[in-house]
DNA sequence: CCTACCGATCGGTAGG
DNA sequence: CCTACCGATCGGTAGG
């Protein structure tokens, strides 16, 4: 239904602006030339639109994941990782803003379905870093940390990405592959404590 | 006073765990066994309590900033840099995380004063990146795409950092210097689109 | 999709 | 630091 993507979307822009707390229902309906009440004839409650906003999220960088052939080499793959999650969250700001920002708001359950999710798309990272660091081209002995690393540097992009801005989404994709290719490399090793 | 931090410290924990506008005012003065106006003997407002808490952690970025000694070659300022910020981090979690999340919630005045404040900072990173790209230890054209890729990949930890943790702030430190480091030592140099 | 409305709760003040 | 209270606003429902 056109409309109920409609609100979503709406909504996905103010809980982005001023987060899910601080938005309202009425804020979200006035935005769309409509009262709050009107807008329970297409969602359920406000926590309902949330959950939504998160998943799809979710399914976009489930998907761009799932795009990626495995018969890549590990350099490869990551690339194509890191390309296909700047590009999710440049394509999908507001709803890839909600998903980092206000995930914790869900209740219990719905926040257990998505942090399993998020864990299942973190194991892709991990994965591949693996495989690097086993067919040597990649020096890591901890390939979670080095996920957490590499996704925290990418899903910081979403707090001053600008579609509008000097640098183009392929531009940025282009320094931050060559940061976290570097990264791996691993150029000296010996540097690493023990 | 001593009771005027042990209210902004309350905050602190309650703002970090459900977010500036989902803490009450009731909910603080219950944390400390209060009533919710007994706050305002000591605090003028909601909003200027989170000024205070993020000027705290503003504060402690800044300061450990200004101790990492000029004289270092860029190799050991950025380290210094590095260990410094995570280290705030680990240390200021709950006034760490609200700088992080929840400044965008502040007047309009405030917000600039402590964007500047977060701009002046990241200088200091630009700055250690072009005096190592000058020295030839470093391999960027770009020492602002540099510093936010490194800023986020270190920011992203306060969502995961656990004193009680299977891994010391140290070791977190010494697998991010490494991999910040190999980022920017750019062993092939040729990989970056031109 | 609207008007009218509800109980709950919010940040904050008065006055001691 | 408390009791008592205020106007405003919230998410959501009733009933059309």
């Amino acid at each position: 239904m056109a409309k109920r993507q409609d609100i979503l979307s709406a909504a996905g822009t103010l809980f982005r602006e001023h987060g899910y707390h601080a938005t309202t229902m009425r804020g979200i309906a006035k935005s769309l030339e409509m009262r709050g009440s009107s807008l329970y004839a297409h969602v359920d409650s406000k926590e309902a639109m949330l959950f939504e906003i998160v998943t799809q999220a979710a399914d976009a960088f489930k998907a761009q994941a799932e795009s990626v052939a495995p018969s890549l080499d590990a350099k490869a793959r990551l690339e194509a990782l890191i390309r296909g999650h700047l590009a999710v969250i440049a394509r999908e700001l507001p709803n890839a803003t909600v998903f980092f920002h206000d995930w914790r708001f869900l209740s219990t359950e719905a926040r257990r379905n998505i942090t399993e999710r998020r864990d299942a798309y973190e194991q892709y990272f991990r994965d591949v870093i693996a495989q690097g660091v086993e067919s040597g081209v990649f020096y890591t002995d901890n390939a979670k940390v080095a996920t957490l690393f590499i996704l925290s540097a990418l899903n910081g992009s979403y707090e001053w990405f600008d579609p509008q801005g000097a640098l183009s989404l392929e531009e940025i994709s282009d320094y931050y592959v060559d940061y976290v290719l570097n990264a791996l490399a691993g150029g000296r090793g010996e540097k690493h404590a023990n």
